[in-house]
DNA sequence: AATGAATGAGCATTCATTCAT
DNA sequence: GATGAATGAATGCTCATTCAT
């Protein structure tokens, strides 16, 4: 009987994401794999290019749906506690994500040295950081001097690694939403009295 | 042409810097770091023992000095504002880490997968929490409850990750060292507030 | 065009084998051993783990007969002419032991330095002098002096040595046989007469 | 002071003499050599083309007396015990030959693999040979069938490699003068016998 | 004469990738 | 579609030898 390409595929990712959740993709071997999927070397390259092609197959959409969710336009500021809308909108949709996409969201963040995503965190916070630089604006139009133009990046990252952490820390999905959540709250309250 | 045996050292190992800046130690190469330095991988084995040695030549030091500067016993609590003195005086020292070891302030925390300093970050994090914790306690003492036991972690980590962030943003150094105050300031102001 | 896994593997031995016969064990190379099986380096190590794995695969069983042909305990003392008895059936093995293994038997004797077997003709000449030492036991009940404690270790490695020296000069398996077993029967007759 | 030529070249001899007996032809390096004999590598090179040039310059004089000592045409045989005369002889000069050049013998025995020298040890067996198949020749006129023509190279193997046992184990020149000539005694007598 | 820094070919080993079957 | 044997370039490292000083 023959095995349909579809569940091959599937095998094959399922393997890979394994593997590159434990060891990183420089780190992983296209043998280990091919093992883990129960097929030989050879067959993996029917499916997939190279070990490149492999990795950004498991891990682009992931990172597109990130990018997707903290760009999206459709959250946007009002009332003036905005700030911490725009915080729990974003953070629920990360959840989301989180929760379909835990081991690629890993991968991307921990496993990703030696691939062109090696910078996506950083490209995480740059996304975060615009949607801040937002509130910031807000913030300075109050009359508050903000004395670096840096804080965006450094709230940006402080959120996204704080993220990152309990995405890494906790297996249990309930747990992790609410973690990620009261963080969320955490990060963004009061950033207007941390400028006083 | 015969260059002082010094010299060579110090060639390098800025060459072998920025290698493993650019690629971290598991991607780097002795050919390349050679190449970089303009000589013969052989005569990298006359400066140092192997691989592993060249890179803890690098990295010890500014590693020994990291852990020093966050677990000083001489920097401790006083005045109720005692938990922004600490941030203060750490951070200053850090500073001055940081203008004498950019580079391997970097290559510890972003380049040493492979190495027993991969776990650098984590420790760093694992000090700067044990600090973090003493304010924490002083904070539950004033009756705040505290709804995570794993804010510590997420402070120390985002301050850590804040710090490197900046190191890896910035080349001069007067701005790096504003930015890190600045961020310090940020980081642990109104952290009660950020609970009620 | 494939080749049969085991048809692989026994050229891979067929040609460690004669590599390791003409420079041991430390003068042999990969390189060289994949060159004269007719493959490239990287297929060796599909088939060993490593050049000691391949060299003690080709050495391991003619060394434990070896020990167990010089040991075996069945062989034992009896009428007036044990010596030679014993010698006689000793030899018969080790013939035996040859006509498989004769290139295996070099190796271990003149081409294993730098493995666990350096010391193997050592082995062999001290359990041949054991063995020695109960003629030898017999022969000073007898009343002779023997003058020299040494004279064990001399026959037992004259021996063992004599015996490589035929696996080494001659080719034919009979004219082996035959020289060998002449040679046993030399080197133990008359011990006694020698002493006087 | 300027050092002698000759006086540095001595201390280079004996500094690889120690190198040799050691670690042997092939794991002795120049490196060490220079270092033992406190001087750099470079130099060495001024007065030894390369290590095989060292080596032969230690090795040559002794491998050559040894040849002379066996080939020694002076020693002849005469009277009916003239088999054991001139083993008496001979081994008179091996032990002369040891006693200056103990280190060299060892060297060229135990020391020589990867060198031309590998084969030294056949070779003087090869030369006791051609010695002691006169003392065959006159058994065979005596009327005694030999049933090997290997005889004569088993015997002297069996010479040989004790002689180079008792080198190799005692260190005192008295005990091994006189274990090399009760061991001489103990070879060659009754060869007649041993036949019968 | 002497130095010792530098060379470069060599080694064992690994692994992404290819391709005959 | 699938296999897995084979490839070959790359890696860390060593060491006899050379040569500018």
């Amino acid at each position: 009987m023959q095995v349909l390409k579809e569940e091959v595929r599937n095998n094959i990712l399922k393997a890979a994401i394994c593997e590159f959740r434990e060891n990183g993709f420089k780190n992983s071997s296209m043998r280990n794999i091919a093992k883990r999927s129960g097929m030989t070397v050879g067959n993996l390259y029917r499916y997939f290019d190279n070990k490149e092609d492999l990795f950004y197959t498991i891990v682009n959409p992931t990172f597109n749906r990130m990018k997707e969710a903290i760009n999206d336009e459709e959250i946007s500021l009002h009332g003036k506690d905005g700030k911490n809308y725009i915080a729990q909108q974003v953070t629920r949709k990360i959840v989301e994500i989180h929760d379909e996409y835990r081991d690629e969201l890993l991968i991307i963040i921990n496993g990703s040295e030696g691939t062109k995503f090696a910078s996506a965190k950083k490209q995480f916070i740059a996304l975060v950081e615009n949607r801040i630089n937002g509130l910031l604006d807000k913030i300075k139009k109050m009359g508050l001097t903000i004395e670096s133009d840096f804080i965006a990046k450094i709230i940006a990252s402080t959120y996204v690694e704080g993220v990152m952490i309990i995405l890494d820390t906790y297996e249990d999905s309930d747990r992790i939403n609410k973690e990620i959540e009261l963080y969320a709250k955490f990060t963004f309250k009061d950033i207007v009295n941390r400028f006083k």
